[in-house]
DNA sequence: CGCCTATGATTGATCGGCCT
DNA sequence: TAGGCCGATCAATCATAGGC
């Protein structure tokens, strides 16, 4: 099952031995974590380069995480507030922590199965 | 920023390289696969069996892997090349248009 | 021993697909 | 049509391992 699709133009170009394929093309667009210039404005929406959370963040983020997987609209709101993050950014926190979980159970639980050695 | 990284958490960065046999198993995938070094769910499975690492790890060698690439092609070139000759099997799955003109790269 | 590069892991955020 | 979630991936960075 192979995903990422090139949008781009350009036609395939082989460059004799390393050749160019299309995965390594993929460019991703730049975060947009709307941050407000300074100056006001303007639709500037200025880059956004990723955002470090906090260790007070992060830490209410996981203690919401623990009350609830999942986020309501009115929470989510709230949370954002409180920690001055975009609601985006607490969504994207909690569908990223989600998936955390899901690996860190998917790896952890399978543990009884030690069995064979084969050495 | 002091940045509290008080990440003692990342304790668990206590990351050990991966043994030259898994390396090379693994190299020897994404050399062979160069055109869509993206293994599917199952084969990353077979990878992590072969290499005695977890799927996980699989993928994180993939991702890294991919992303390095791209960034200095030039300094995987011999690399490339060396796994390219073990092994030539141009595995191509999905491809629709017919286009698919290796280069004999052997000059 | 310090310095520098190679490399495994982490993570905020993107991409495409699916669902409601 | 718009918004949320999933699964995979990207991309930048962290921290350590390894070579000199």
């Amino acid at each position: 099952v192979s995903q990422e699709r090139e949008r781009g133009d350009e036609e395939g170009q082989q460059a004799g031995q390393g050749q160019t394929f299309d995965w390594m093309k993929v460019k991703r667009n730049p975060p947009k974590t709307v941050k407000v210039s300074d100056f006001g404005l303007a639709g500037a929406q200025n880059n956004a380069m990723r955002t470090n959370f906090s260790t007070r963040q992060l830490t209410e983020l996981e203690k919401e995480f623990h009350f609830s997987k999942y986020l309501t609209r009115a929470r989510r709101v709230e949370i954002a507030a409180t920690l001055e993050l975009n609601e985006t950014q607490v969504k994207i926190w909690f569908q990223n922590r989600r998936m955390k979980q899901k690996k860190r159970e998917r790896e952890g639980a399978s543990s009884t199965t030690r069995s064979s050695s084969s050495s | 920023v002091m940045i509290l990284r008080s990440r003692f958490l990342d304790a668990r960065r206590k990351r050990r390289n991966f043994n030259k046999q898994a390396t090379e198993i693994l190299n020897e995938y994404f050399y062979s696969h160069l055109s869509n070094p993206y293994p599917s769910e199952e084969a990353k499975e077979e990878l992590a069996k072969k290499c005695s690492i977890t799927v996980s790890q699989v993928s994180n060698w993939f991702g890294n892997k991919r992303i390095r690439y791209k960034k200095n092609i030039g300094k995987f070139q011999e690399e490339a090349n060396m796994y390219a000759a073990r092994t030539a099997v141009t595995a191509t799955s999905v491809s629709a248009h017919g286009s698919q003109a290796n280069s004999p790269s052997t000059p």
